[in-house]
DNA sequence: CCTTTGAATTAGGTTGCCCTAATTGCAATT
DNA sequence: AATTGCAATTAGGGCAACCTAATTCAAAGG
């Protein structure tokens, strides 16, 4: 018999958001985590201990933790899910590309896999989200990362904006109402210096927009030439 | 400020489980209610006390429960959530009519209203589930039974099936492999004494079905003529 | 090497939702 | 009017997730 491990709505954001960050820096910390899913230290500390008990991650004390294989791939299904919902709501259902993010944060935990096979074929197997982010295949693999963030642009140079990671509905509806959605085309006019923002034309917008080097890094773009 | 209510899916499946069951009758008692969500009575009682406390039901000791007007409402909601969903998963999905109400018992508690309504208007504004049954309309309006359950046929009596209440996965199941889907023509062709089975012939079946009681109470029909 | 400081951890709760076993009460039957 | 059977209720837990306050630790700077 097969051990029946239901995964929890609770125990799938946790693995989601481990996944989102271990892009960023790994092991994650525990703060980190804490501030991403909005409960307290302790709580974290202590679901972390159960799920390494259920080995889907490793903790290390006072460093951090990290998905093992199980859990990452417990993670990659959460977020197709997550993504396959995204481009329903946009494509089908025409909801706003900035709201549908917190929308699929609901459903991505309440879909069968028989639904999310068929949602997959309705849509026609979509490679990417509308933030343009990858959406893992049905056995869990996900293409690699080829653009680069905004923030290691060089003055002057054009890019195409690809993709937004760790997503988050303020930073999209901030980026929405400037145009920087993915297949934008840009060009980084001015850095500020002392970690000041970036000054960034987008084309056909009158004004550049200032970004901050946080939001900088979650916006990747491919470089023209 | 607005009393923050934010209804769980526990107690939404409560709401929605007491609207069906007071369908056959009112109150309904602590056991059925038990028994249709798959608990135990005492789980049931203790809850029972929680949604009297928030005024979605009023126990009467002894007897059982009904819902308030609150309630009412809360439950209609869910029911246009599960009703719509099991449309998109029939007509946009092709997923298997017998199939479909389990996904929408997931899918009922992960959807915000602004996906409801666009949802809603993707399907055509749909009034009726996959299984016959009124969809309630963005206020909460439902129109009223005009069906009869088979139960109360009398022999050689025809019908046309409308719906089937009391929603659950074996019984429809059980009821696809007949053929009794909504819209199927049907006569009754004979009853058991002693609470036997009734005998009934559908249309484009080489056999009779054999129907209990139980499942006659709750598969609704328009009598011919 | 010692001190400092913020992150991590421990200690000790609470709440929602579930359980089994024991008891009580209602209502139908003798 | 007493009995009996089943439903309802009470009693006493359990576990998953959350919290605040107090303590401990590690890494960095003096
Ligand atoms: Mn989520
Ligand atoms: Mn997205
Ligand atoms: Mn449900
Ligand atoms: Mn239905």
């Amino acid at each position: 018999m097969a051990t029946l491990s239901f995964t929890s709505e609770t125990v799938e954001m946790y693995l989601k958001s481990i996944a989102e960050l271990e892009l960023l820096t790994t092991p994650v910390a525990i703060s980190q985590l804490a501030q991403r899913l909005g409960v307290s230290s302790p709580s974290v500390l202590e679901m972390v201990k159960r799920l390494a008990e259920q080995k889907l991650v490793t903790h290390t004390p006072y460093k951090g933790v990290s998905l093992t294989a199980r859990g990452h791939s417990r993670a990659l299904a959460v977020l197709r899910r997550h993504r396959l919902w995204e481009r329903f709501l946009v494509d089908t259902l025409r909801l706003p590309w900035e709201a549908v993010h917190d929308y699929a944060c609901q459903l991505e935990h309440a879909a069968a896999p028989a639904v999310v096979d068929a949602l997959a074929q309705f849509l026609g197997e979509p490679d990417t989200c509308p933030h343009g982010n990858p959406i893992p295949d049905a056995k869990g693999a996900m293409p690699a990362e080829t653009a680069i963030p905004l923030l290691t642009m060089e003055i002057g140079q054009s890019a195409r904006l690809t993709n937004i990671i760790y997503e988050e509905t303020i930073l999209l509806e901030y980026l929405a109402r400037r145009g920087l959605l993915p297949g934008a085309m840009l060009t980084l006019e001015d850095v500020a210096p002392y970690q000041g923002p970036l000054m960034v034309r987008v084309d056909g917008f009158d004004h550049p927009a200032a970004l901050g080097r946080e939001i900088a890094a979650r916006v990747f773009v491919h470089v023209i030439e």
